[in-house]
DNA sequence: ACGATTTCTGTAATCGATTACATGCCGCCT
DNA sequence: AGGCGGCATGTAATCGATTACAGAAATCGT
C-alpha cells in the first residue's frame, strides 16, 4: 500500500508538498501540483486514515450506539443517520449495546480514538449515569432518551402527544374497553405511551377491567402473544393500542387467527408508522413518526457539536407524532 | 483525554511498561503491574485506537458496503454481521453505496486505514471490476454477488433453487397462469429468481400471456403497483411470485384492495421470509432464507482472512433457501 | 545592482501507541 | 571477589500523516 513517502520519493518532492497537494492547503505551484497528483493516481495512493487522525485528532467518523438492530424502526433510523453522515463526508461506526451502564461505558471506551462524536439511543431508564459521564469527554447526542431538559442534547419522539391522539381517537369512536400492549419494561418510549394510555382512559372514566395492559417487548412475536391474550380476555376489549407497529401487526395476526374481523369486531392502532404499516390487511391505523428524520436531525445536531465545539447550546428537540387513520380502527361493534 | 504518557508519568514508569501492562506482553513485576493499572483506572485511560492501529497496522474494524439500508432484509443482515463482529471484539464501519464501480472504489479508498477487511454486497451486475481490483489490496468477502467460483470469496443465497421450489409449488397446485414481480433491473438476486420463473414455467408448458413478468424494485410500493397491474391483466393470473417479501406484501395489499381474496382467488408467494412474513394476513407462503446467517457466515469468513492472511482458500458458499408454505398460496380458483 | 518581498518547497517536530534492543540490578556459582 | 545469567525496566525507532518554521529561488522596487 503506497504511503505519502512513496509518492514523495516517486515525484521527487518532499512529503510536505504531497500533503499540501492532497489537502489543498498552503501554496503549491501548478506544475508540481499536477505532477504530484499524477504520481499519486499512478500509485493508487490514498491517505492513511489512522495516521491522519492521530495528528489532526479528528476521525471523520461518528459512532452510533443502538439498543438493537432489529426491524424496520431501527433500519429507518440508521438510514436517516447514514444519509446525513455520508452527505457530510463522515463515516459511521455502528454498535449495538444492551443498554446497561457498564456496556455503554465499555462501548464508549472502545470507541475512543475512533469517532468524533456519539449518537446514543438508550431508552433504558437505567442507563443515565453512563451517558452523563460520557458526555463530559465527548460530543454526544441522545436519541429517544429519558433526558432532562438542557441536561443533554437530545432528539425525542413526541410519544405522549402521539399516543394521546391515538387513544382519543379510539375513545371518540366510542370504545369503552381498550387494551394496551406495552413495550419493554423500563423503556422510556413504552412508558410515555403507556402514560398517555392511562391518562386518556382515566379521563374517559374507563378503569380496569375495561382498561387492561398486556406486556410485550416490541417484537411481532410478543404482539402475537398479546393478541392471543386479548382474545381470551373477558370482557373482551373492542380496541387495542400497541406501543409499536410490530406488535400491532403481531396482534392483528393473532386476532385474525382467532376469528375476529378488524375493524368490525375489534380495532387495532399502532405506533411508528413503519413503511409496511399501510400495506397491512387491513391497513394499519397508527401514529406516524418520521423515523428517518429522527436519525437525520440527531446526526445534524451531532455534527454541529463536532464542528463548532462547545459553541452549540444544548437542547431537547421533539419529533412530532400524529395519528394516521387507516382501516384497522373503526367504531366498536357492541 | 489521558494518553499513555500521562499514565507513565503519573505512575513513575516508562511508556513501554504501561504498554506492556495494557497488552499483557513482555514481563512486568506484579507490583508495578498493579500500580500501573491503578493509575490507568484513576486517569480513565483508554488506548487511542488510531495511534495503535498506525503502528500495528490493524484496526480491529470491519467495513460493510451495502446497496441500501432499507427494510427488514438488510436490517437482518446487519444484525447477523454485528453479532459476529462484536463477539470477536471487532468494530463495524457501515456504508451505503449505490453500487456502481466508481462509488465502490471511492468507498474503498475512504476506508483505507480504517478497516482490516471489507464485506461487500453489490448485487448489481455492473460492479464486478471495482470489486476485483479491490480484492488485490484487501481481504474482501462478497455477499450475494454475481461472482464466479474461486474468483472471490463469497456467500450467496440459493436463489435459483429456492425460486424453483416456489414455482414448482405453484405449478403442482395446478396454477397455469402465473405472474412474477421482478426485482431491480440488472440485479443478481432478481435475475436468478427470474431465471427460475422462466425455466419452471417453460417446463410446465406455460407461456405468455399466461406467464407474465411485472417490473418492481424490491419495495412494498413497487409491489403494490405491480399488484394493481396484475388485477388489470387479462387473462388474470391465478398466482403471483414476487422476487421478495416486501413486494409480495405490497401486492397482497393491492390485490386485497381490488377485492380479491388470497388464496381463494389468487395465490401469492414471496422470497426471503422476513420476520414479518408469518404475521401477514394471510400468512405469507415464501422462500425461507436464514438472512442473519448470511451476515454471520460472511463475517466469519472475512475474519478468517483478516487473521490468517492468505492462508485461507477462496470459495463460494451457498446459503440454502427452502419454501415455507403458509396460507397465502392454494389451489387455483378456476 | 542589491536588498526586500513574495512564492514555493523542504526539514523536522508531533500525535500516541508498540517493540527491538540496551541497560541496570540482583543473586548465584566457582 | 569477579563474572555471568536472567529479570525488570527504560530508550528510542517506527508507523503515516500534518504543519510551523526555515530556507531557497524568483520577482520587484528604486
Amino acid at each position: 500500500m503506497a504511503s505519502i513517502k512513496d509518492v514523495a520519493r516517486e515525484a521527487g518532492v518532499s512529503v510536505a508538498t504531497v500533503s499540501r497537494v492532497c489537502n489543498d492547503s498552503g501554496v503549491v505551484s501548478d506544475s508540481t501540483r499536477k505532477h504530484v497528483l499524477d504520481i499519486a493516481a499512478k500509485l493508487g495512493y490514498s491517505p492513511h486514515a489512522a495516521a491522519r487522525s492521530l495528528i489532526t485528532s479528528r476521525t471523520s467518523t461518528l459512532g452510533v450506539l443502538l439498543p438493537d438492530l432489529y426491524g424496520e424502526f431501527f433500519s429507518e433510523v440508521i438510514r436517516g443517520i447514514d444519509r446525513t453522515v455520508q452527505a457530510s463526508g463522515y463515516h459511521l461506526l455502528v454498535s449495538r449495546s444492551h443498554g446497561d451502564d457498564r456496556e455503554i461505558v465499555a462501548a464508549f471506551r472502545a470507541m475512543r480514538g475512533r469517532v468524533d462524536g456519539l449518537l446514543v439511543m438508550s431508552p433504558d431508564l437505567d442507563a443515565r449515569n453512563a451517558v452523563t459521564s460520557l458526555r463530559d469527554h465527548f460530543p454526544v447526542v441522545l436519541l429517544n432518551c429519558p433526558a432532562e431538559q438542557d441536561q443533554h442534547d437530545s432528539i425525542v419522539i413526541a410519544n405522549y402527544e402521539g399516543a394521546s391522539e391515538a387513544m382519543r381517537h379510539l375513545v371518540d369512536r366510542g370504545h369503552r374497553r381498550i387494551a394496551m400492549i406495552t413495550g419493554l419494561a423500563r423503556n422510556y418510549d413504552s412508558d410515555e405511551r403507556l402514560r398517555a394510555f392511562r391518562d386518556i382512559t382515566r379521563q374517559a372514566g374507563i378503569a380496569a377491567p375495561d382498561a387492561i395492559e398486556v406486556g410485550g417487548d416490541f417484537t411481532e412475536a410478543s404482539g402475537f402473544r398479546a393478541g392471543q391474550a386479548i382474545l381470551d380476555a373477558s370482557p373482551r376489549p373492542t380496541a387495542v393500542f400497541a406501543a409499536n407497529d410490530s406488535m400491532a401487526i403481531g396482534a392483528l395476526s393473532a386476532l385474525g387467527a382467532g376469528g375476529l374481523r378488524v375493524p368490525e369486531d375489534i380495532s387495532v392502532v399502532g405506533f411508528d408508522d413503519i413503511p409496511m404499516a399501510r400495506y397491512m390487511n387491513p391497513p394499519l391505523t397508527t401514529v406516524h413518526v418520521d423515523i428517518s428524520t429522527l436519525g437525520v436531525r440527531a446526526t445534524e445536531r451531532l455534527l454541529e457539536h463536532v464542528r463548532d465545539g462547545n459553541g452549540v447550546t444544548r437542547q431537547r428537540e421533539l419529533v412530532p407524532a400524529h395519528l394516521v387513520v387507516r382501516s384497522s380502527s373503526g367504531n366498536p361493534a357492541a
